[in-house]
RNA sequence: GGAGAGAUGGCUGAGUCUGGCUGAAGGCGCUCGCCUGGAAAGCGAGUAGACGGGGCAAAACCUCGUCUCGUGGGUUCAAAUCCCACUCUCUCCGCCA
């Protein structure tokens, strides 16, 4: 959420920023609501000031004095406009914060102007893409031969878009989330926390997935709650409507969680595999920082993410989004695309995002710089650390064997009870060497 | 699911029966000052937020006003205080992984 004040004596920067990011929002209609607002907050203020001023003097004259017998007729007449006033204002003010919430965040300056995907900018890519002398598989196709991925019974018990796990498929996915969890609250010095799954429509509003993006969210039948498309709805709202001290910041939290997302809009899409499913697994990263520290500490977490998949040993880039597909509520954002081999693309696996004080503000977390000082806005941001259903489908094509089997990478093992390798009939148990 | 208790500032805690300068006593914490070689103790002062108007080029800040005692409604000239609904927390019982 942007400022009023702000987006009331800068409504040229606003509407240049929704126009490059391709939002459309209602900007004159909310100028003129406020206008509106304050024009009426004036006059109403002015009755409940005498309103109270003469209640004040019918107290100290006396209940049963001519006076108060005079000024209640009065007064009552008073608080009846006030009333009436109280309801418009009461309407506009709803009025405002729906458009308000539905304006974008301004895109940082050295965001490239773009329109789609097409515009983003490589900024840097590791790893060496592997060479096959066979053709490589889709992990959709590895999985099915290992046994180990299992789409259509997860259709018939749930429906399309789902996928189980069996063995070794299951303990790489398991494996791989402890893993990362491991990693950033080891290494990179993150708090794990390990949140609920549902939240309630407040929370949805502070990361800003309402009210606009209702569609893309499940909703709990005859209840206020949603599954949570990601952590990052769950973490960043542990501090809505709270102060933290200056000297708290910054914040590291890495969060486990299970994602859901209904794909509205997806039809046809990504239909085979695990590359979009309505739930998966992810490791998030959030942060809350102070906002002198916001873009360094992007650089920060965008690191941190892309170590976990030079650990993998996965091949990927870092592409800075354009302005048309940066997204509503970031400012900045770096996406991770991991390299397919089967299909020949880079994936998007991982996105890290500095919102500003975008869900700050909407989420009323802010905190104090020093003693005695007004509180302000953190800043916060958070990143995929990273997918984990993507990262099975990455590690599964890109280290296939021409046996059909997949070298498990090196730091996995741990989680194999050494196993180096998944093929057909593995149970990954222990004293099992996968000989 | 049944029965009961509660929700007040950064925290704690009065005020609610008996409505009226109570945005709210006291304590703790914090800030500044005095004291001290320095510190503790002690003493003095200060210490909510949002919104709108005015001062200011603007921020900080100052000033005036309005709102806020879980949330929303009602009664009243006037509500932390009375009435209704809802939410949340706690205790006991039941059920349950």
């Amino acid at each position: 959420m942007l400022d009023l004040k702000f987006v009331r004596e800068n409504p040229e920067t606003v509407r240049q920023a929704m126009q490059k990011k391709g939002e459309e929002a209602d900007l004159a209609g909310l100028l003129t609501s406020d206008r509106e607002r304050r024009d009426l907050l004036k006059e109403v203020e002015e009755l409940k000031q005498l309103r109270n001023r003469v209640s004040r003097e019918i107290g100290k004259a006396g209940a049963d004095s001519e006076y108060a017998r005079e000024k209640k007729l009065e007064m009552k007449e008073v608080s009846a406009r006030i009333k009436d006033y109280d309801e418009k204002l009461r309407d506009i003010d709803l009025q405002i914060e729906q458009l308000l919430l539905n304006l974008p965040n301004l895109p940082d300056p050295v965001v490239p102007h773009g329109y789609d995907e097409e515009d983003n900018v490589e900024i840097r890519a590791w790893g060496e893409k592997p060479e096959f002398t066979f053709t490589p598989l889709a992990h959709w196709d590895i999985g099915d031969n290992l046994d180990i991925i299992d789409v259509p019974r997860a259709g018939k018990i749930t429906g399309s878009r789902f996928a189980l796990y069996y063995g070794a498929g299951a303990r790489l996915e398991r494996a791989l989330f402890n893993f990362m969890l491991d990693l950033h609250t080891n290494e990179h010095g993150y708090r794990e926390v390990f949140p609920p799954f549902l939240v309630n429509a407040a929370s949805m509003t502070g990361t800003g997935q309402l009210p606009k993006f209702a569609e893309d969210a499940f909703k709990v039948e005859n209840t206020d709650l949603y599954l949570i498309p990601t952590a990052e709805v769950p973490v960043t709202n542990l501090h809505r409507d709270e102060i933290l001290e200056g000297d708290q910041l910054p914040l590291y939290y890495a969060a486990y969680s299970a994602c859901f997302r209904a794909e509205a809009g997806a039809h046809g899409r990504d239909t085979r595999g695990l590359i979009r499913q309505h739930q998966f697994n992810k490791v998030e990263l959030v942060k809350f920082v102070k906002p002198e520290d916001s873009m360094d500490e992007l650089e920060k977490l965008t690191r941190d993410a892309e170590k976990v998949l030079q650990l993998l040993g996965l091949p990927y880039r870092v592409m800075l989004m354009c302005s048309g597909d940066l997204g509503f509520a970031p400012a900045k954002k770096y996406d991770l695309e991991v390299w397919l081999p089967a299909a020949g693309t880079y994936r998007e696996i991982s996105s890290c995002s500095n919102f500003t004080d975008f869900q700050a503000r909407r989420a009323g977390i802010r905190y104090r710089p020093g003693e005695g000082q007004k509180a302000q806005f953190v800043h916060t941001l958070n990143g995929s650390g990273v997918a984990v259903g993507r990262t099975v489908a990455a590690i599964l094509e890109n280290n296939q064997q021409e046996d059909g089997s997949v070298v498990i990478p090196e730091v996995l093992r741990p989680y194999f009870n050494g196993i180096d390798k998944i093929y057909r009939g593995v149970v990954p148990r222990k004293g099992n060497s996968g000989k």
